[in-house]
DNA sequence: GCCAACGTTGGC
DNA sequence: GCCAACGTTGGC
């Protein structure tokens, strides 16, 4: 069963320019320290599950790209390197606590923007745009995925 | 920078 | 296990 998912990313981090200048088109999904998140991921993710690739905490907030889930769930490498600001003193390569998946994106979109979201009929209950909704990655339900590729052309 | 809405932490 | 304090997210 494919399932989909919205992911955010901020892209001063990662944008869909970086993801699709990297190989293959695909990034490790690195960084993640929520745990809902991370069991999507870890439990429900499974490769080929379609992907909102979604910019956040920058001046246009919104879908800029159409993905793929590219891996199954693997540790999380930044979670072990003291450099990193992902670093968790508490996990070791043997008990590793977070997990992520590689994402591929396949095409690039205009800015699908949250007012325009907000807007779109059908889309009224689409997790992310629930009050208070913080979570980075959200499962995204066919009906909706549908309305969004349409508005995406 | 503000602030609402959460999630996490840690003392008890 | 409770819950107050604290930290984070993320749109505006």
């Amino acid at each position: 069963m494919t399932h989909y998912w919205l992911m955010k990313s901020e892209p001063s981090e990662v944008s869909v320019d970086d993801a699709l200048a990297a190989p293959k088109s695909t990034v490790a999904w690195t960084g993640v320290r929520n745990y809902q998140a991370r069991n999507f991921m870890r439990d429900l993710m499974r490769v080929d599950d379609g992907v909102l690739f979604y910019h956040s905490s920058c001046a246009e907030p919104g879908v800029v790209g159409i993905g793929r889930v590219a891996s199954t769930p693997y540790p999380d490498p930044t979670q072990f390197d003291p450099a990193s600001k992902y670093h968790d003193p508490k996990a070791t390569p043997e008990t590793p606590r977070w997990q992520l998946v590689d994402v591929q994106v396949l095409r690039k979109t205009r800015t699908l923007g949250l007012a325009e979201l907000r807007e779109a009929p059908g889309l009224e209950d689409l997790v992310i745009l629930r009050r208070g909704n913080r979570l980075s990655i959200t499962p995204v339900e066919p009906r909706h995925w549908k309305i969004i590729q349409k508005l995406l052309g």
